[in-house]
DNA sequence: TATAAAATATGACTATTGGTCATAATAAAG
DNA sequence: CTTTATTATGACCAATAGTCATATTTTATA
């Protein structure tokens, strides 16, 4: 019984179709100048078939988003290594981010502006897939406890607001990067030179003082 | 002639009450679960009114965004000390964004939402008041200039990026708190315990070291 | 005060767009 | 070959930002 396979490959593949030709638009357009129909015509499909696929706009934009984290949690977990300190492989999962928002900076738009303007809408069950076991902010968590235990990292502060501070601070400095990239060249300031300066920053604060 | 005054006035007042109404809305509902016609209802005018003060609905989100921005110099601009040195004046500064968060949390997000949101589309002139002398961030970069002046704040950073790196982080941080309060619960963590410890580690990251 | 001119306000109307649904086309099962 | 199930279509609906011809109110002028 091979039918029902092959029938649910193609769903999976027109799905991923839509997904494309909408990622295609917002990445070019951004996330307004594209309206379900164009995306529909993108895709070659009448947009009725858009919602057999997603049941709004806005859970496509989520689909999006989902592709987005999923690559940010490969490269973040990738680079993790074992036999290093906590600080160490921060540094380097910092530094996995970086590349992220450098070479994805589509994903990265989409995931910071379905966060502040759809968050307060998502149903709990959905807020909650942000503290999954994959999540970025959860390795995080792991990750700075065994810099506490090995002694690389600060205990000054619990490992859980460690790191959401750590992270809502790079995605801070990421997002003035992407909105307000007009203000830099006017202050006369390198993005690039930016992050490195603020690795530097957080470094001091991260180690334990001896 | 006081006539042309006195409609100047009547204009302004206007302009004000309406402001008024969709403030109270959108702190209310949020930035989406409004609309003209509510906002008109609530101002007890017609919707056409609103646009001959107003010429779109995110030049009246604007508006408020500019109340808040105003409250938010004000706050940071009245606990400046010449007579201090510049790492206390940035921490005063800091504790002054702090106060506006917690007691303006309505502004905070509406400034938040429209970055996220209308930043693209603003024009290059509207985009550069955030450049303003008057603005957050060209204060910070004064400050921070006479902190390195004076040994308080380490010279490793230009104080340029080192105000875009504080204002980003600090407002990443509350973005954070704003948006994902939850989560916070989830974690056992308390929003204002977050803040204090970010102070901590920034003020790590920002002293000469000697 | 009476009238003309200017300024302000109104709400029915238009255009855009997210989302729906009766109908059609296609594929699978019997 | 016929019936049933699945997938696709696009005309249509509802909501809402923004417009504009008309009406009202205010000010200036005679």
């Amino acid at each position: 019984m091979g039918i029902p396979e092959r029938k649910a490959r193609e769903k999976q593949r027109r799905f991923n179709e839509i997904v494309d030709a909408a990622e295609k638009l917002f990445f070019r357009l951004g996330f307004d100048g594209v309206t379900m129909d164009d995306i529909a015509r993108e895709a070659e499909l009448a947009k009725g078939t858009l919602y057999l696929y997603f049941k709004s706009r806005e859970d496509l934009h989520y689909a999006i988003v989902l592709r987005g984290l999923d690559i940010l949690n490969r490269l973040i977990h990738e680079v993790y290594d074992r036999l290093k300190t906590g600080l160490e492989n921060i540094r380097k999962m910092g530094e996995a981010y970086v590349r992220f928002f450098k070479e994805y900076p589509g994903y990265f738009s989409a995931i910071m502006y379905f966060d502040a303007i759809r968050f307060e809408k998502l149903q709990p069950e959905d807020k909650l897939k942000i503290l999954d076991t994959n999540s970025p902010l959860m390795f995080f968590i792991d990750v700075l406890k065994e810099g506490q235990e090995d002694g690389s990292i600060t205990h000054d502060v619990p490992a859980a607001e460690l790191a959401v501070i750590l992270w809502s601070q790079v995605s801070g400095v990421f997002d003035f990067i992407a909105l307000r990239g007009k203000i830099l060249d006017l202050l006369g300031i390198d993005p690039s030179e930016l992050i490195n300066h603020q690795f530097n920053v957080l470094s001091n604060g991260l180690q334990e003082k001896n």
